[in-house]
DNA sequence: CGCCAGCTTGAATCTACTCAAATCTTGTGG
DNA sequence: CCACAAGATTTGAGTAGATTCAAGCTGGCG
């Protein structure tokens, strides 16, 4: 079957969905007709804005998006990002307001998520999705609270690049990561001096190499064991 | 009516859910039915443990709880604290594993949670009590990442007061904090000597009164401004 | 070609940590 | 009801990790 390469955009978003759990054909029927109403935006626009009302969740379908929060003093911490696949806005009830901001940080592709009532497999995808995320709000809370900048940054490239695998958008050793060090700052609660001065660390370690957009990490293996790493299980 | 009165134990959990939506009278009569069986559980028991299997979510109905994760090394991280007439345990899907253990901290009494289907307005509070656990949690991790160590203890403590006011567990100025300073630490982020130094400077600076387990905090709303603290607001 | 965002570097400073010991509380058994 | 043990809080001195501020560099893009 060649369907997959016909619509090239869904694949990694219906990947990752299918990873947490089996989907039935109304399903990826269904996902397959929402992807075919993607709506691309550019880097930098605000798919959802802290303390404004909902619209309907969407099913990211490609690129980046982060969830962030935002000081009275201008000081920004990202809670945490949405990767293809991820579902931004689902809550569960009527009339909710969003307890943080979602921007873009490459173009992006999202379409309404299909509705849950059409198949019990979709809707237990949504709810492992749902489930997922709050690990990985846990996850962010361990790494800010009991890390230090060095095993922040090593612990979130490992998640990353976990969640990216689930969607088949990253190998063993590479992956594609449209951030800033600033942006990473910002996600890991220090500088982006700091920041900084570590990548480099790591980089005349051997434990990473970081060109561009793309991160190459010889020995993922190695570095789970060292930081003690765990995927995100639910299920 | 002195149904309140004839139940203690079930009057802050059933205040803490209405306060999220009001409940029609089969879902008040559901909760008292299930408070009717609760069960008390010592200090420092697990009610749930981390890669573990869910059992059924139960209601809180009195003491504190909190949601812990513990690093390899014996670093531990505080993901937050569950009060009376919070939901513990609730997951949306069959067969989830824990991501997080959940601690007695104080004698708690819990009960099964009354079935979501048998009032809708059940339902839209246990939906609306998960958006607010989610947004305790992106609060944790703005906490843990932007703010250093005085606004961290001042913020979290105007958290659990507006948190323990729903119950009618505070009053504008004063609540019990069944909480050691290594506690708080661990929550925070921080060692307890830190919290233990930035306490008394609190209590020097006259923004708070700290005596056993009782918090006085003699000016709430200027602290609440000076802090830039908002409440938790998901509807 | 020049601008701008992002990255890099250095020096000084500060916040929070570590380690260690003293004191204060609280609960328990005799 | 006291004595003791265990837990919790307090204090001090020295240190480490991260921040701040400032300046210089680099590469991509209009």
């Amino acid at each position: 079957m060649a369907s997959i390469l016909a619509v090239p955009a869904m694949a990694p978003a219906i990947r990752r969905l299918s990873a947490l759990t089996p989907l039935d054909d109304t399903a990826t029927a269904a996902l397959r007709a929402a992807a075919a109403r993607g709506l691309g935006q550019k880097a930098r626009r605000e798919l959802l804005t802290e303390g404004q009302r909902l619209s309907e969740p969407v099913l990211l379908l490609e690129g980046w998006a982060a969830r962030v929060r935002l000081l009275q003093d201008g000081r920004r911490q990202f809670i945490g990002f949405a990767l293809p696949g991820d579902i931004i806005g689902l809550c569960g009830f009527d009339n909710a307001i969003s307890a943080s901001t979602a921007v873009s940080i490459t173009r992006v592709e999202t379409c309404p998520l299909p509705d849950a009532g059409l198949s019990p497999s979709l809707a237990r995808a949504y709810a492992i999705s749902r489930a997922v995320d709050e690990a990985h709000l846990m996850a962010q809370i361990t790494r800010l609270g009991r890390l230090n900048a060095r095993e922040r940054i090593i612990d979130l490239l490992l998640e990353l690049r976990h969640r990216l695998s689930l969607a088949a958008l990253a190998t063993a050793e590479r992956f594609s990561l449209p951030l800033t060090q600033e942006m990473l700052a910002d996600a890991l609660g220090l500088t982006a001096v700091h920041v900084n001065r570590m990548l480099q660390q790591a980089r005349r370690n051997g434990e990473l190499e970081w060109t561009g957009h793309d991160v190459r990490i010889p020995d993922p293996n190695g570095l789970i064991r060292m930081a003690g790493w765990q995927p995100t299980v639910v299920t």
